[in-house]
DNA sequence: CGAGGCCTTGACCGCGGTCAATGCCCGTGG
DNA sequence: CCACGGGCATTGACCGCGGTCAAGGCCTCG
């Protein structure tokens, strides 16, 4: 298992390492190459992926053969299609590596487990959960009110670190507009601060 | 306190009867009248709210003065401006009744103090976020992918008793959409349906 | 060096937004 | 009991943002 999911329970959740070891064998190490599906939609879930390293997204295909991207995790993040895997139902989203990346596969229940044994994780849990509700929460609120424009520059200032790591197109399905938009609106971006001086550095 | 709150807590949750009576205190049972806020933008929100009867509405109001409604709960669900009660952040939001009400007011911390009282509370908190999370990521993916059309029939099916009892506006504002697009959406519906033979009943 | 993936551009068009007017329902008060 | 008024839903005319389609350029990788 990697250094930073240790990290990352030890420091972020506040798990003792005892706690931790009795679990190891619901953990395992993956090293997954760019564009390798984690999930795909049909299958049912069965796992939780901490991104040790990379990126990965998770994404819906409509009828019309359009990719939805429900969410990006990049390192530290956590994804899974929580119908599937706790409802254990084939999914409807397929979960893809972006880039190469390094993964922790967390069985089914390894929250609940590491809870149950270390209550007070639990609190910290609940506080991720929310954070995870508070920012989708938000990004309704852009989807349902914001135009092309003003989703994009919230991206921008919400995740600078994946614009230069995730290709256009992705972005594009994230914030809801085709890539031909998304290209239009960057170029009345860099006319825009073009023309106010290139006060940009 | 209510009883349909008291129900919920000891047959959902799992709550036995004695943990709750601790937490007394920090909950409180208030009637609220049609159109009237629990909490406006720029209040810190201090409360989560579980309806014991009638709807509760969150929504945002964009600069050009639209209405954006993030999340309607009606009987038997929470609501509350995650960011504003944890972070402690003036909040973005409105909470307001769409219907006489009768409301639980959870103090911040009430879920925790729970959850630290009866740790075994925590798999089913943890559960009901997950089914928040669940419905929140469904619904981007509707916003993101589906036409006017395709989000109000995905509404019918998935919150019929809502209908009749929300002004469409808000309904509009709800599936990102104007009143005036939804009112369209509607007469081809019933259009159709009279074409295709009085087959609704 | 070739091929394919990604980004951009332009021309066209349609969905849904805007604005304004009308209708309908219902609660309130004279 | 009726008249009035205000909130909500609907309709029509118009328009613009962003989607669609097709083509071209560029970069990367085999």
């Amino acid at each position: 298992m990697g250094n930073v999911f240790r990290d990352y329970l030890q420091n972020i959740m506040e798990l003792p390492a005892e706690t931790l070891d009795i679990c190891q064998d619901m953990v395992s190490y993956h090293s997954v190459k760019k564009s390798e599906f984690l999930l795909s939609s049909g299958n049912i879930g069965g796992y939780t992926y901490f991104v040790e390293k990379g990126i990965l997204r998770m994404y819906s295909l409509s009828t019309c053969g359009k990719e939805h991207i429900v969410q990006f995790a990049p390192e530290r993040w956590m994804v899974t299609d929580r119908r599937s895997t706790y409802m254990n139902e084939p999914s409807v989203y397929y979960i893809q590596a972006v880039e190469k990346s390094e993964v922790v596969f967390l069985q089914r229940g390894f929250l609940e487990k590491i809870t149950s044994l270390h209550p007070q994780t639990s609190t910290k849990l609940l506080f991720y959960l929310q954070r995870n509700i508070m920012l989708m929460q938000h990004r309704i609120n852009m989807l349902l009110g914001g135009t092309a424009e003003e989703r994009y520059l919230e991206f921008l200032k919400q995740y600078p670190q994946l614009i230069s790591r995730v290709p256009l197109y992705m972005i594009a399905s994230y914030l809801g507009i085709t890539p031909e938009s998304l290209s239009r609106v960057r170029r009345f971006e860099s006319m825009r601060s073009a023309l106010l001086g290139k006060s940009n550095t």
